[in-house]
DNA sequence: GAAAGTTTTTGGAAATTTTCCAAGGATGCT
DNA sequence: AGCATCCTTGGAAAATTTCCAAAAACTTTC
């Protein structure tokens, strides 16, 4: 676990950011999980064993780490923001049951074909998102 | 435009909605413009020639017109809850410059194939969501 | 390794957006 | 028209995010 310690502490300098011990425990944090938590859920998890980062804090991180490109936002929910380390391009499946994100790998989807699209309008990213289904704990027996 | 003040008029019927000046005014705003816009430029445009809008009643007859499932939302940004008339399904597009949002027709990008996707995940519902190149108005020289 | 110069953290206040509430008003049915 | 129900309203409240100035911490420099 110290190499996984030390690659964060590389990354982190590696963009330009200070590695305090908030940062490092946000970043530490998402990058651990994968159910896309909320800023708050973050904080809430970062301070369960007694306080370490302040709600002003986890957002600050939070942006940093988002300008700087190591994080994301997922947006799949009225008032809900949401975060995720995983910064390769990648799609989401939401859980028409519990409401539970998931990824989904880039290659399990074929790549489009944007020719069809109006002229002029040059496509730099583009992400699908699927409703639908079930998730593992949803599943109906 | 009478036929058209009827037509939304049966079609809020239709859902068991009552009539009132202030839902179908939400509606017949939402329907004729493609902008997606929030509640409070709704509001601010309802309201623009006096007072016939609260804030609460936009907010609640968004939420009605959604549960009906004449509206729908649009989330692209952080913080920000839009609202669309356009119910067909449909993609949308935002430019990366000013973050308008336009749509993207159905069939202007190509069905999925959803077969490698892991067993028991039966999709409902997709959408791409597609970054980059630049709207009408940011369009370079 | 201490001082200097930044950047970051913090708690609390403030801003923003959305929801709640109880009262009065409007709507659709008979 | 009368009635039951649903809707609107202003204001308060809730929920989420940002701002602020002071204190603390990180990095660099000497």
């Amino acid at each position: 676990m110290q190499q996984q310690a030390d690659k964060i502490i590389q990354t982190l300098k590696a963009k330009g950011l200070r590695v305090t011990p908030q940062r490092f425990a946000v970043y530490e944090d998402l990058l651990a999980r994968s159910d896309h938590p909320t800023a708050e859920q973050i904080t809430n998890h970062l301070n369960q064993d007694g306080p370490t980062s302040s709600q002003a804090t986890v957002y600050s991180s939070l942006q940093a780490l988002r300008e700087v490109g190591l994080i994301r936002e997922v947006l799949l929910e009225e008032g809900v923001c949401r975060y995720d380390a995983n910064i390769d391009p990648h799609h989401h499946f939401q859980c028409q049951s519990c409401g539970a994100i998931e990824d989904i790998a880039w290659d399990q989807l074929q790549d489009l074909d944007f020719k069809a699209l109006r002229p002029g309008l040059q496509v730099t990213h583009y992400e699908i998102t699927v409703h639908g289904g079930y998730c593992n704990r949803c599943r109906p027996e």
